[in-house]
DNA sequence: GAGCACTGC
């Protein structure tokens, strides 16, 4: 795998060094480039001419001409995700009607990215240069030659035209981030390309995976006629490392392990108050529970010390705050205070943060795993990678060369760190990720070729699942028509397979308002200290069925009240969520409009609702145990203790059967989405299931 | 009386 540039053309300026993990890594260029950008003179032109990727600009052309997949290497700031699809559209890529693609694995990344291109292109974003999300198409057929979106979406094209006969060239940026999506997605285009030889890869990751990346493309052209071959780009992928414009950041490690990180991170900062010149600090913590008590300690050792302590303004940062809060956050710090961000992984890849110049790293985060026994995720604190702690640090390097402080020692880093995280996929309950893959006629699901395989165990149990809801027949195909529909809906299949059974009850209407409501994070705004106001504004929409039909009262409510934000801030309820609630539902109506399914209403036989849900999701039934005194249930399916989540509206109230719609496991398996059930009802729904199910349905 | 790292269709 050698690297390659076009014969004649100017070689890479920039040195690059294999360091001893196996990573590559980019010796500092020249500040030089840098030093103008205060000026407002430069145009646009000049401005794309010195981000460091325009060097490369002929070498990745003369790449993608010659190789069916180009894997390219770069920093962040290194201008690739803007620059590269202007280089592909000037060189012709997008000419007879083809579309150059571009993915990100997120919505916010895929329209920052499109109106920068549109801006630099010159033309109205959603003409030449377009977009397309959920919810969301920017885009005009005929006109548009670059197009962004999620990898979610790209996958969801390719149930319409398998073979993405529409795009001459599809860039996949971000693949370093390994989401289950970024994998799948990178596992179709590898099985496309051998179908069609002339559609070309650009996989763009921050991090060094390119040459496991380059093993996993590198086709084998069966049958390859030896006069066609010519005219074939090479299937071996090629490999440019292009460097970002990030600065130098000094990595300073503990001498000895620390026992306590929080206490650590809290000296660590108020050391670099007192030690360092001026400059924002960034600490990366798990999760809320650690960063508001980091925050908490902070600020009393300021109160206790005074004086220039005084100075430092400690900011918490985690996706469940409000806009308000994280607003405070993007606010320039003025002048002489120092701005102390407590941050989540969040603060890693979703938002970057001007003016840090040192970064406090604990070497954990909250990850999620999975166990394909027990059929359980959940959430636990586990040491980051190396990948991630080089990540973590260069956000210190974006304003000026920084500091890095680790928590961890040296020797740790460098023989006990993992060098790259598990990908999600291999973290993760598959069953949303297989009926995607049956629904793109992919039948031998064992046998697929993906870039890291989840384990045996974890496909089967999706199988059995899919199998369990009717999905899936005993040869492992989609059943006609529910398999086929379910994999149409885009959520959670036990939740498509509720709104497809509601019909059946008469009350298609409320479930698909449930659907919705199960979809997003939570509608509730949490708010700490008002808990009496905020524990009544919840009673008021309690229903005694349980959480499903609290979302129909809620529904009602925001519905009479005329979707009034005034209304929701005085109901502690999330407007934002409440508006995609909407969207979503109306995304689901269009869908079962599609199948021919009627919208009925149940009117106030909430039965009929409970008997929907349970058609659903019968396999989460569970039954309170007798002589429980606190609230013990078990599942039916496993006989695993779980309790009703305190934030159910069921909390205490305990009814005798119930079915959940999901599991959150901290100390305890707590069920979230709790609704009170009949036992005799789950018989009826799910015979095969509660009196001749076999454990192991035999698939294969 | 507890918690939810982060995304996405």
């Amino acid at each position: 795998m050698s690297r390659f540039w076009r014969p004649g053309s100017e070689k890479p300026t920039a040195a690059i060094v294999e360091d001893e993990e196996g990573g590559v890594i980019f010796l500092p260029t020249s500040t030089s480039s840098s030093s103008s950008s205060g000026f407002g003179y430069a145009s646009l032109e000049r401005q794309r001419q010195r981000l460091p990727v325009y060097k490369y600009r002929r070498a990745i052309l003369y790449l993608v001409e010659r190789h069916a997949t180009t894997i390219v290497v770069g920093e962040t700031g290194s201008g690739k995700s803007t620059q590269i699809p202007q280089y592909l559209k000037e060189a012709g890529w997008a000419e007879g009607g083809r579309l150059i693609g571009c993915t990100q694995p997120r919505r916010l990344a895929v329209q920052t990215v499109a109106s920068r291109v549109a801006e630099e292109v010159g033309v109205k974003l959603g003409e030449e240069v377009g977009y397309t999300i959920r919810f969301e198409d920017q885009t005009n057929p005929g006109t548009t030659m670059i197009k962004l979106l999620t990898d979610g979406v790209l996958i969801r094209e390719m149930m319409e035209d398998p073979l993405l006969s529409k795009y001459s060239l599809i860039m996949v940026d971000e693949a370093h981030e390994r989401s289950i999506s970024t994998d799948m997605l990178l596992g179709l285009l590898k099985k496309i390309q051998r179908r069609r030889p002339d559609l070309r890869l650009i996989i763009s990751s921050a991090t060094i995976e390119a040459r496991s990346m380059s093993t996993f493309f590198n086709i084998r052209r069966k049958n390859s006629l030896l006069e066609s071959a010519d005219r074939l780009p090479n299937p071996e992928p090629a490999i440019l490392s292009v460097e970002g414009k990030g600065y130098t950041v000094e990595i300073h490690y503990v001498e000895e392990p620390v026992s306590d990180y929080l206490q650590a991170a809290v000296n660590t900062v108020l050391l670099i108050h007192e030690k360092e010149p001026p400059g924002d600090i960034l600490v990366f913590l798990t999760g809320q529970d650690d960063i508001d008590a980091a925050v908490k300690m902070l600020n009393e050792e300021i109160q206790y010390r005074g004086r220039h302590y005084l100075d430092l303004l400690i900011l918490p940062l985690y996706s469940g705050l409000t806009r308000g809060d994280q607003d405070l956050i993007f606010t320039p710090t003025s002048k002489g205070k120092r701005k102390v961000v407590i941050s989540t992984n969040i603060a890693e890849t979703s938002l970057t943060l001007e003016g840090v110049v040192y970064v406090i790293d604990s070497g954990f985060s909250k990850q999620k795993c999975y166990n394909p026994i027990s059929d359980i995720e959940s959430l636990v604190v586990a040491p980051i990678s190396k990948a991630s702690a080089r990540q973590r640090a260069g956000r210190a390097g974006r304003v000026r060369p920084g500091k890095c402080f680790r928590l961890y020692t040296e020797e740790y880093y460098l023989k006990e760190m993992q060098p790259e995280g598990i990908p999600e996929m291999q973290r993760s309950n598959l069953v949303s990720c297989i009926i995607q893959l049956k629904a793109l006629g992919i039948d031998n699901i064992l046998g697929f070729d993906w870039p890291a395989s989840p384990s045996p165990e974890a496909m089967i149990r999706a199988l059995e699942v899919l199998y369990s809801l009717g999905i899936l027949d005993e040869d492992a195909k989609l059943t006609v028509p529910l398999g086929f529909q379910v994999a149409e809906i885009p959520l959670d299949p036990m939740i498509s397979k509720m709104i497809l059974s509601a019909n059946n009850f008469g009350c298609s209407d409320e479930i698909l308002t449930i659907a919705a409501f199960l979809s997003v994070q939570s509608v509730w705004v949490s708010m700490r200290g008002v808990k009496k106001e905020f524990d009544e504004a919840k009673l008021r929409f309690a229903a005694a069925e349980g959480d499903h039909v609290t979302f129909l009262n809620i529904y009602k409510g925001y519905h009479q009240s005329g979707k009034s934000s005034q209304w929701c801030y005085k109901n502690f309820l999330n407007h934002q969520a409440l508006k995609k609630v909407i969207d979503i539902r109306e995304q689901l109506a269009r869908i079962i409009k599609r199948f021919g399914i009627p919208l009925t209403s149940c009117d106030r036989d909430m039965e009929a609702v409970r008997k929907a849900v349970i058609a659903g999701a019968f396999a989460n039934a569970c039954h309170l145990e007798e002589y429980s005194q606190n609230g013990m249930y078990k599942t039916i399916r496993t006989s695993q203790e779980v309790y009703i989540h305190p934030s159910s509206v069921l909390f205490r109230v305990n009814p005798k059967w119930v079915i959940y719609q999901s599991l959150v496991s901290t100390d305890k398996h707590y069920m979230r989405n709790v609704i009170a059930i009949e036992s005799s009802w789950l018989t009826e729904a799910a015979p095969h299931f509660y009196q001749f199910r076999t454990p192991n349905p035999t698939l294969h």
